[in-house]
DNA sequence: CGGGAATAGTTAGCCGGGGTAACGAGTTCA
DNA sequence: TGAACTCGTTACCCCGGCTAACTATTCCCG
């Protein structure tokens, strides 16, 4: 049941100094896989989908570009992204007034209650296994999260 | 060229008790996609791929099976990105001793030399920006890193 | 000891969501 | 005013998840 012997064998919990990139990496590969294969059953819309929304209902209306610069994807992803939302009316786009080129996209009135619906009900697997946490983790993981943050906006 | 008047706005930098999860998760999910952007020019390797190079590099010899639960990755498609290194080269099936339905996965020579030139250069982008931080902000990487890990491992 | 249940892996096929290339409409500026 | 640039879209490709179904092997119980 159990692999057979092991060649080499590295630190898993107390990674050095020099391993830190290197298991803060596949670190976050995973734990994404993993929030991923929680998805609520009661919302069919993707994360990528979700993130649109939260972004849109934060900073109000944004332009394709603005979207695609802040989630980090390239202006034709979002379009496709976006052509999903719009088909099942969460955001509409319009004419940006002062410039004809860009495309002002915005929440609609369901989109909205989508994302208010959601703020309640949402991350409830992430959230119970952070509730697990004693609260220094928890701490450690507020401590860590704009520098994460900053990591993942960085360039 | 910004964005129109906000209608709501959040705490973006000092997230709360109860917006941690919902940070988290987008945080996760953006830095994977900017990690992701900084593969290595002279590696062709899929994030995946290396991923299981180096879980046999670690840990040595393991079955399909214990690499698809390491991954969080159900059997199907381990088999696939397995497939992909066997062509390369890069690892070996072979029987298991004792089971006859199990199948053993080993790093071949290459496989190892991949890992290894890899091991140097490898993060270089993710390195840099980690030597950027001050060494209180990589503490609190190192102190929130084995949590994440077990978040991501967990149920 | 024989046969059904359980387990490991594979095959086949689907689909989400990234990417690049190319293009048209609109804007800017020399 | 015409050339160069910008923004968004279209068309198309591909990676890498998934489920369902199948085979081979092992386990266990009557």
């Amino acid at each position: 049941m159990s692999p057979v012997d092991a060649a080499a064998r590295a630190p898993r919990r107390a990674p050095l100094r020099e391993g830190l990139a290197t298991e803060l990496r596949f670190t976050v590969m995973r734990l994404r896989r993993r929030l991923l294969a929680e998805r609520h059953p009661d919302n069919d819309l993707s994360a990528s989908s979700m993130a649109v929304l939260w972004a849109l209902h934060r900073e109000g209306d944004l332009t394709v570009g603005a979207l695609a610069a802040r989630e980090r994807v390239r202006p034709p992803s979002m379009t496709r992204t976006l052509d999903g939302l719009v088909e099942g009316g969460h955001v509409e786009r319009r004419a940006h007034p002062d410039d004809g080129r860009q495309v002002l996209v915005s929440l609609t009135e369901a989109g909205r209650g989508v994302v208010q619906a959601d703020a309640g009900r949402r991350d409830r697997w992430l959230a119970r296994h952070l509730d697990d946490l004693t609260a220094d983790e928890r701490a450690a993981l507020r401590a860590a999260l704009p520098i994460l943050q900053r990591l993942a906006d960085a360039d």
